[in-house]
RNA sequence: CGGGCUGUCGUAUAAUGGUAGUAUACGUGCUUUGGGAGCACGCGGCUUGGGUUCGAUUCCCAGCAGCCCGACCA
């Protein structure tokens, strides 16, 4: 892509009224545009970062039997009456000035209305089990929003959700799930811990979380990060410097950000919908699930928060919304070398406007994409190469450089 | 929802009970080109309502909005 014909652009300055470090190098750089405390736009650069997250999240899912659907988000009250938690919804009156009770919500988790699905397609064990899963906007009405896109009253999220004819299998899956989300966070980047804690709304056994150890996180766990174990302060029993219960390891507490959960629910949901099915003996029981959730634009905030210095964002590479920048520096051009880096398939954004060069170093820096490329009246025929968590660049001709980007 | 702080050109800031300034961005022109270039000209602003006052962007009250702390929470 040219940069010139990007309709965001950088700002001088951060923005006064963000202090956390993801919403400032996020909406400075045009990544994202606040429209209310805690609800965001995602603009070119943004997106494409949550469509690499997003991908990512995808292929995970789609290994592991995931299907992919996308679920109505105005939910009818008899939804969440059926399992009790109409009181903490985020209601909608479909006419404005309407004066009669709000009788739906918006969607902020989506276990009723899948079990309910469900319920038309499942009658047999035969039928058992499966897993669906959508990337969809939330909508939570937090008592206070903060921290940028860390909590927001709407965001997106992966709701994975599987349904299983005994705990056995749920347990099963469960654990295979598990292991597909630490192989996102780790494709995306982030070293997860495997975080044991307690359900919340949603299950009264316990759970796991995903925790990113960050000191701007809301959490305090007991990590061990020799087998990445860890447990919620909420429920554990561990101490500072104690023995890992798994591995024997010392036991670090740190502040972390929870980037997903994975709950076994059990029948709750399928008793409130009669979500049953018929066993190989022909009895009738109740169909065991699970839910699963990746807080995707959480993700994208973590990524920033944990990797970044003084001047920018440094993306990891797979969610970098670009591969390369591709910078011209005074009255040099980079058009050719733009036009092979496409016909590779490398992902370009290509600072073509007439700028200064210190602008366009700065900016670059900003943005943060994983490899920066550099042409001027100083490189002549070579292109000076510089990865963006290294502080060295390197001269090389362009059939190099393109090897090493392609 | 309780507590605190803050609302001034697009952005970031300054001053002021009596004509609101600077930087940057933006527009035009010329020069310039390796770490946010220079000159000239131009465009553009006091969160809303009430109160005090001859006069309020400024002081007072309330609302609204944003951020932070707490409670709550993916």
């Amino acid at each position: 892509m040219l940069q010139s014909k990007l309709f965001t652009k950088i700002e001088r300055s951060f923005p006064k009224d963000e202090e956390a470090l993801n919403a400032r190098f996020l909406e400075r750089a045009g990544f994202i545009y606040k429209n209310s405390a805690g609800v965001y736009s995602y603009l070119p650069l943004g997106w494409r970062v949550i469509k690499k997250i997003s991908d990512i999240v995808r292929e995970e899912m789609d290994a592991i039997g995931g299907q992919e659907i996308f679920m109505a988000a105005l939910h009818d009250k008899r939804y969440l009456k059926a399992t009790g938690r109409w009181d903490v919804e985020v209601v909608f009156k479909v006419i404005e000035g309407d004066k009669r009770e709000p009788s739906f919500n918006i969607s902020w988790t989506h276990e009723e209305v899948i079990a309910e699905i469900a319920k038309k397609y499942v009658n047999s064990y035969r039928d058992l089990p499966f897993a669906a899963y959508q990337i969809q906007t939330k909508f939570r009405n937090e008592p206070r929003a903060k921290s940028g896109l860390l909590r927001g009253r709407e965001f997106l999220m992966k709701d994975l959700y599987s349904f299983h004819e005994s705990e056995e299998d749920l347990s099963r899956y469960y654990e295979e799930v598990g292991k597909a989300y630490i192989k996102v966070f780790g494709r995306c980047g982030l070293k997860a811990f495997y975080t044991l804690a307690a359900g919340g709304e949603f299950t009264a056994s316990n759970t796991h979380e995903f925790q990113v150890a960050s000191e701007v996180g809301e959490d305090t766990i007991f990590a061990c990060s020799s087998c990445m174990y860890a447990e919620n302060s909420e429920v554990s029993k561990l101490k500072d410097g104690g023995k890992c219960p798994k591995c024997g390891e010392k036991i670090k507490e740190t502040k972390s950000i929870e980037i997903g959960n994975i709950f076994p629910l059990g029948t709750k949901y399928s008793e409130a919908f009669n979500l049953n099915f018929l066993d190989k003996e022909g009895n009738k029981k109740l169909v065991v699930m699970g839910s699963y959730g990746i807080g995707v634009s959480r993700l994208m905030a973590t990524a920033v928060e944990v990797s970044h210095d003084e001047k920018g964002i440094i993306w990891p590479e797979a969610i970098a919304p670009f591969r390369v920048h591709l910078l011209a520096l005074g009255e040099s051009s980079a058009k050719d070398i733009y036009n092979d880096l496409q016909n590779k398939d490398v992902e370009v954004l290509y600072d073509d406007r007439d700028v200064s060069p210190g602008e366009k170093l700065v900016e670059s820096d900003l943005i943060g994409l994983p490899f920066r490329a550099v042409v001027s009246n100083k490189t002549g025929n070579m292109i000076e190469v510089k990865r963006r968590n290294e502080k060295e660049s390197k001269l090389m001709d362009k059939k190099e450089f393109i090897k090493i980007v392609s």
